[in-house]
RNA sequence: GCCCAGAUGGCGAAAUCGGCAGACGCAUCAGACUUAAAAUCUGAUGGUGCGUAAGCACCGUGCGGGUUCAAGUCCCGCUCUGGGCACCA
């Protein structure tokens, strides 16, 4: 008779939350700390699917065998709960997102206690709970009110820049990394003298949130911008997305950009994400070389390849380039205006699709910096504004863009970079047929023919920038995070506009900053969110400022989930995001496990708010997550993505209900390693079951029929106490390797080893139901009460496995003869290879076999093998 | 195009300091129990050939080379699948 998994697996669930058994004293210091954290969901209306409990399941574990190994375990769960798909839903409906959101919530915490998990469900926080976006906001104004200082690499507040700016202007503060140019430059006396909106205007060139006009995808249909990552799916449900430009919040994380790239570094992270990390920044090290128009303009161009100077045939501006206009003669201008014109219609993406370049000439011409030479300025939208300076140096010969743009348009292609002389297309390149980007020896180059392309790079920089022409400078492909939403369901920023133009954070005593309550949601019909439509929130009085409008954006739905792992530590404090000294024993997280969707912009954007906050003195560490793990997709049985339109979901639910919950953790872990893509099996699930079941048998029985398994305390055989220690010894080694696949089939060859036992010997079955109870906890609460205990077995003390009561006294050796297996024998282990040696050759199978050939080699390898070479 | 990951029985997979390939599970087949079925238990199960049989031989970890006494594992060159990036100068 199966065990009745329902009926325990309810029972315990209800134990663990009325006991508290999973509550975690924060201010416990008496045991190591642990921090396991899940990514947390987005609270969707069609509930858990099958692939949450994967990750979920692998930290429950982890977490469950921390707490028996005596570790002080934190492992909370919450809602990332602001969206979009609420807003659409109340929009079609007239439901509160509030309300939906509540729904969905009680749901996803119904199925997840249904799994067992061994959350403490006091902590959960719920991004959308004033309570929780309070502090969302109280971040955000605390980096409004920071700015990055590039000379100690580091953010600091924004009142210490003004003090600065007092006492010394900007005489110490390298403006151009800020404004763009020095043209922004004052003294002391200069800013003192200033009016308030004027000062108001500098400062935001430093602050790490700050305005700008930025063309964003702006939805009609939806009534507001969305996200790059968001534009396809919605695309794809029939919406379209056009490029605008917009006043948009902009949060300056590319002023961290070399802080986040460094900080990877010591990560213990999967490769493929710090790769992506690395690449999505997109360092280059390069120079800023001013070329000058005939008309004495400096016209600057970003490379990275200063070696390659002496081969610019021509320099290619962005159509959206600032100069233009003064660049395009009148002659063609209106060539010049339509290619422009056209330009601008084609999006970026359409820009970066076709492979065809495009450009005209602009009728101007610029100086070569080195050589004086007049090459001719064209305008193509292969060049993008937003790099770098929005202009590069053509060098055909050793750019495969700039050597397709010169073979459309015909233009010179001048060799100046010669590959070694035995590379294949060595005398197509030097012919100027070929285009060639690999490093090679400088030529046709003046006084620097001969170096090789690395020193090249330096020297002709150095030279540039001693007459003026270069400086050395980094670019980044990361850009400015966009961080405002046309949307309701996110959270309000607290900044209100006076009509004299002053923009005020709100004090943080009144944060936060509640969402109104509005009657009818709809779009707002404008480029506003439906904020924009509630009236008495809107308008603000101000004593020295006059009327005000608050800000009508939200943020993103990254926002909130930019820092939840830190309010867990101290979820319910009022007076603070969290407090610094549990902070201080808490971080890092020591396991995060999520998708690797977020391998990027969720796992960024946090990195980028934590190290602002640890700048500040907020958090005392670097980096918020030491180690992370993406657990791999789950596949629909026909190995398909599940989704509703191919009929292939899984829901948890029924999983639970005809197999129960410890099948299906058991079963989501033993289908293969956790980061890997597999495709689910009903059938293999009866696999895992049929396990608890032997299990079950083994350690108690059958009820039913009152065959109850006869459990003594007599001594275990060595046989035994060698299968059960090496049981132990795997399971552990698996679980801390996250193997879990493997400590789950050493666990069944253990059952499979015990279960024919008349009588089981009390021990081995009780470490046994420990190794199993982080994987299968219903049961083994169950079976730890069936041997006679009382109470949870959840902080039993981890079994501890003998080396010298696994290893066995004899080894079998494998005899080989020319590298073929010929025969077995029995040696004690340990045996020396000499020995092993001898005990081959007198072997009968070996000695047939060599018989009247000589003996060349022979390999004797200890407790492994003995190989004999002969002919 | 570039970068990363992967490819092992009918299926999910195991085994990587180079040392018996296929642990564990699914499926299948045979047997036990049963009036019968389910459940459970026992056994078999990579392929090909030979043998009445115990068994024997050969082949076998995507493909082609290489290193080695020995390769799923290391090296070189490909193919396919999945993921990421994609005019970033």
């Amino acid at each position: 008779m199966p065990y009745n998994f329902t009926e325990i697996e309810q029972r315990w669930q209800r134990y663990w939350l009325q006991h508290g058994t999973f509550r975690t004293d924060t201010h416990d210091r008496s045991r190591p700390k642990c921090y396991i954290l899940d990514m947390f969901p987005y609270p969707s209306g069609d509930g858990l699917h099958i692939g949450h409990p994967e990750g979920y399941t692998a930290t429950d574990i982890i977490a469950r065998y921390k707490r028996h190994c005596g570790f002080n375990v934190l492992h909370p769960m919450g809602w990332d709960a602001f969206g979009l798909p609420a807003e659409q839903y109340a929009m079609k409906t007239n439901v509160h997102p509030r309300i939906t959101t509540e729904r969905n919530i009680n749901n996803f915490r119904r199925q997840l206690q249904a799994i067992g998990f061994s959350y403490d469900w006091e902590r959960e926080v719920n991004t959308t709970d004033p309570a929780y976006y309070r502090w969302t906001q109280w971040i955000f104004l605390t980096m409004y009110d920071s700015w990055f200082d590039y000379r100690t690499n580091r953010g600091r507040p924004i009142s210490d820049l003004i003090e600065e700016f007092r006492r010394d202007g900007c005489a110490n503060i390298d403006c151009a990394r800020y404004c763009g140019d020095d043209a922004c430059c004052f003294t002391a006396s200069g800013w003192n003298a200033m009016t308030p909106l004027e000062q108001q205007q500098v400062l935001a060139n430093f602050r790490l949130v700050y305005e700008a006009e930025t063309p964003v995808n702006w939805c009609e249909g939806l009534g507001s911008v969305l996200a790059n990552e968001e534009v396809d799916e919605w695309v794809e449900k029939g919406y379209t997305v056009e490029r605008r430009p917009m006043r948009q919040w902009m949060m300056r994380i590319t002023a961290y950009a070399d802080r986040l790239l460094d900080g990877l570094e010591g990560l213990d992270w999967p490769a493929s994400t710090l790769q992506m990390q690395r690449e999505w920044i997109g360092r280059s090290t390069g120079a800023e070389i001013t070329f000058t128009t005939e008309d004495g303009q400096p016209l600057k161009v970003f490379t990275t390849r200063a070696d390659t100077l002496f081969g610019v045939t021509f320099v290619t501006v962005a159509p959206e380039h600032p100069l233009i206009a003064s660049l395009t003669t009148e002659a063609q201008r209106p060539t010049v205006e339509e290619y422009r014109r056209q330009a601008s219609l084609k999006s970026e993406l359409d820009r970066q699709v076709s492979d065809e370049k495009t450009g005209v000439f602009t009728g101007s011409y610029a100086l070569h910096p080195a050589s004086g030479a007049r090459v001719p300025i064209w305008t193509g939208d292969y060049v993008l504004a937003s790099y770098g300076t929005g202009a590069v140096m053509g060098v055909p010969a050793h750019d495969e863009r700039d050597f397709t743009f010169a073979k459309k348009f015909a233009l010179p292609i001048a060799p100046v970079i010669a590959p070694p002389s035995d590379h294949p297309s060595y005398q197509a390149v030097m012919a100027g047929e070929a285009c060639y980007t690999d490093p090679g020896t400088m030529t046709n180059s003046a006084q620097f023919d001969g170096l090789d392309s690395a020193a090249g790079k330096e020297a002709v920089t150095a030279h540039l920038a001693a007459i003026g022409a270069a400086r050395a400078t980094i670019q980044y492909k990361q850009r400015d995070w966009l961080f405002s939403r046309q949307r309701y369901w996110g959270e309000p920023i607290p900044l209100v506009r006076y009509q004299n133009g002053i923009i005020e954070p709100l004090p943080a005593s009144q944060l936060p900053l509640r969402l109104p309550e509005i009657e009818e949601f709809k779009p707002s019909g404008s480029t506003e969110s439906p904020l924009a439509l509630a009236a008495d929130w809107l308008t603000v009085e101000h004593p020295e400022h006059g009327t005000g409008r608050r800000e009508t954006n939200t943020m993103p739905q990254w926002g909130g989930s930019c820092w939840y792992y830190l309010r867990y530590i101290d979820p319910t404090n009022d007076s603070f995001a969290i407090d610094p000294e549990l902070e201080k024993y808490w971080m890092p997280v020591d396991l995060y496990i999520g998708g690797g969707e977020h391998a990027v912009l969720h796992l960024l954007y946090a990195r980028f708010w934590h190290k602002v906050l640890f700048d500040l003195g907020h958090t005392s560490t670097d980096e918020p997550f030491q180690r992370l793990i993406h657990q791999g997709l789950i596949l629909g049985e026909d190995g398909q993505k599940m989704s509703k339109s191919r009929g292939n979901v899984i829901n948890p639910d029924v999983v639970i209900a005809e197999a129960g919950a410890d099948s299906l953790r058991l079963f989501e872990m033993f289908m293969g390693p956790l980061e890997m893509v597999k495709p689910w099996s009903t059938k293999g699930i009866e696999g895992v079951r049929r396990f608890l079941n032997r299990s079950w048998r083994m350690v108690v029985g059958d009820e039913e029929v009152n065959n109850l398994a006869v459990i003594t305390d007599r001594a275990m055989t060595p046989e035994e106490e060698r299968v059960l220690h090496g049981t132990i010894k795997k399971v552990t080694e698996d679980i801390e390797g996250i193997r879990l696949n493997t400590a789950i089939s050493a666990l069944m060859v253990f059952v499979n080893e015990f279960i024919g036992l008349e009588e089981k010997p009390r021990q081995a079955m009780e470490a046994f139901v420990v190794l199993l109870s982080p994987l299968a906890p219903h049961i083994a609460e169950e079976m730890w009460q069936k041997l006679g205990h009382e109470g949870t077995v959840a902080y039993q003390p981890w079994p501890q496995y003998d080396e010298a009561k696994i290893a066995t006294n004899e080894v079998e050796i494998v005899l080989q003869v020319n590298s073929k297996i010929r025969g077995k024998m029995m040696m004690p282990a340990g045996t020396e290879p000499n020995v092993l040696e001898e005990s081959a050759l007198s072997h009968n199978a070996v000695r047939e076999l060599i018989e009247g050939k000589t003996i060349r080699k022979i390999i004797a390898v200890k407790d492994k093998l003995v190989n004999v070479i002969a002919g």
